[in-house]
DNA sequence: TTGTAGGCGTTATCAA
DNA sequence: TTGATAACGCCTACAA
């Protein structure tokens, strides 16, 4: 006799009954306009209008087994890294009508929660942002029954056949590298990023190659253990304060990195750039405003992400069949600010 | 005759073939254990291996009308102190078993797609960061026929019967402007952030409730038109540039403005804290490692985010029926580093 | 152009 | 404790 709870949210049926058509008439009105008269389509309107009817994703999920959003998963949604590129596949996502779920701080060990995620059918495609997963257990994915459409951006997976949607982080340190030496400097190190991880090695590569083509000396006391926060950064500067022979300059493996070896260097007595030039990776909004203002590798964080989304989407809508994975390659460029000068022996 | 694409998923009838038992049981064993006997859980177990099965989200979620995902509105995911809240609210989702959505940029006039997101079961509630948003017709929302679980985080909604979880931004710029005036500044200035921004308002209400409560020279001149970005930082360092008498220190809206003003002041010949101390808010990752460190406000972001997402999931579950709205205010910390000191007049 | 009918996979109800 | 059944809201093949 009662009604105390709220009531039901209308549905299609509803809206049939108001504009005194068909359910399966709503449903091409809305889906299809054109194939169906202009008196329907405004009644059906008008019948949408007065009901305040939205159509249930769950409903239309089942039926269509298309869920029509995206997992997006990453190890560190607090780095501005990351968040950066987040924001554009968001952006483009909902340009294309897809929601984007997120999942945090993924591990080596959580693709059996991956391979939930699709199976349960809440999200179409995987874009990964983490190139720690496991190659073999990921690529079971991509194969039937799964069949998951997946996209890797930002780092790649080595030797697995992925779409993947990179910088090229090898040139862009060896780019870094050059521009020092081009500088003047003579004695160069390297702040690492974390161990184990592909930009790192990458990274660490490219720089090393650039110090070749110079036939620059290399010294192991100069390739600093590091990472990508900004403590590990502060590490590598009291490990090269330590030192009785200093390189002049220093490429960090990140933005980060370098902010924090600024950082620490300054607090022990150094200055930068005129003890010490240093160079960092990425291009973070804070790197033009710290102090000294940061020379850097510019990542297209925003391409990355866009094109991320677009090729994953591409793929959850194309047509099934035989793909070939491709690979997107985007360029960084270098940016140069004040935290690199000449060594102080070139200077007056 | 041909089957060329992927197989379908297993389903629950799948797994009850193997099992030998019926899809009914086989649910049960899987929701509650406990109602089937052992010899049928194993069964049920050992069929769920075999075949690989997991649940059809979309299914279950049209059969129990709620999602199991919250969607989370901000305003901007690149912004560190919003991508930290948002970490700290996947975490405690993902605890509890649910998915999390992301809709960035929200904007006044965007409270039509939110309703959308709802009424089509995509998720069960809304975690709000963004106060710019349209409080009467949020206000509908949480009515019936729609009864959104909804918790308004970090931004407030001014005199809207909201569930909040914020922290106490008026009282924290008090302490501010306190802390500076304990310094010996006699002459301080305050960079407000963006327009209509609650936040803003508060902190400028709480800067010069500070002033006010120790009798301090307040001049218009010397409340910059400012914002929350670095840039609108640099652009305050310019104007305090072109003052004939300028503050000895400055309180910013937040971290990134007060970094940026640092930054420009530094480019313009001023030095921080020798000429101008410069206080922040929030305690971004960045401020400690800052060159100079930045004295700030310590907002408990992470707090924040898990006890949002606590209360919207508990209001989710929650048995229906009058709910009072509760107002979470969380206390912000003083972190004094070394972007403050005492005016020039003070110092020997 | 429109309507009818069936089923997507799950779970709650009820009966056995 | 278990099974049969119906229903959640939608879309589409097919028939009219």
């Amino acid at each position: 006799m009662e009604r105390e709870t709220a009531e039901k949210a209308p549905t299609i049926q509803d809206v049939a009954r108001i504009a005194q058509v068909s359910a399966a008439t709503v449903s091409r009105a809305l889906s299809r306009p054109e194939r169906v008269t202009d008196a329907t389509r405004n009644r059906v309107s008008e019948a949408v209008r007065i009901t305040g009817y939205t159509l249930n994703q769950s409903a239309r999920s089942l039926r269509l087994r298309a869920a029509r959003a995206i997992l997006v998963a990453l190890p560190d949604i607090g780095n501005p890294f990351f968040s950066t590129v987040l924001d554009a596949i968001e952006r483009e996502a909902a340009r294309r009508g897809y929601g984007v779920l997120v999942a945090n701080r993924f591990a080596r060990d959580n693709t059996d929660a991956l391979r939930d995620y699709f199976l349960s059918n809440r999200a179409d495609g995987l874009l990964l942002l983490d190139g720690s997963v496991d190659a073999e257990q990921l690529a079971a994915f991509t194969r039937a029954p799964i069949n998951l459409p997946l996209i890797v951006a930002c780092e790649s997976i080595p030797g697995a056949p992925f779409h993947t949607v990179i910088t090229d982080n090898f040139y862009a340190a060896k780019q870094a590298a050059l521009y020092l030496l081009q500088s003047g400097h003579t004695r160069i190190g390297h702040i690492k990023g974390p161990k184990g991880n592909v930009l790192s090695s990458e990274r660490e590569a490219g720089f090393l190659a650039g110090l070749a083509s110079a036939s620059a000396e290399r010294r192991e006391d100069w390739m600093f253990t590091g990472g990508f926060s900004m403590d590990d950064g502060a590490r590598a500067a009291k490990a090269l304060i330590a030192l009785k022979i200093r390189p002049t300059a220093v490429f960090a493996a990140n933005d980060e990195a370098a902010i924090g070896f600024i950082s620490e260097i300054s607090r022990l007595g150094l200055k930068c750039p005129d003890d010490v030039s240093v160079m960092g990776f990425d291009d973070l909004e804070i790197a033009a405003h710290f102090q000294p203002p940061l020379t850097t590798m510019r990542q297209p964080r925003e391409a990355v992400g866009r094109l991320a989304a677009e090729a994953l989407i591409d793929l959850i809508e194309g047509a099934p069949g035989k793909i070939v994975p491709k690979q997107f390659v985007l360029s960084s460029e270098l940016i140069v600010r004040k935290s690199t000068a000449p060594p102080p022996s070139l200077r007056s």
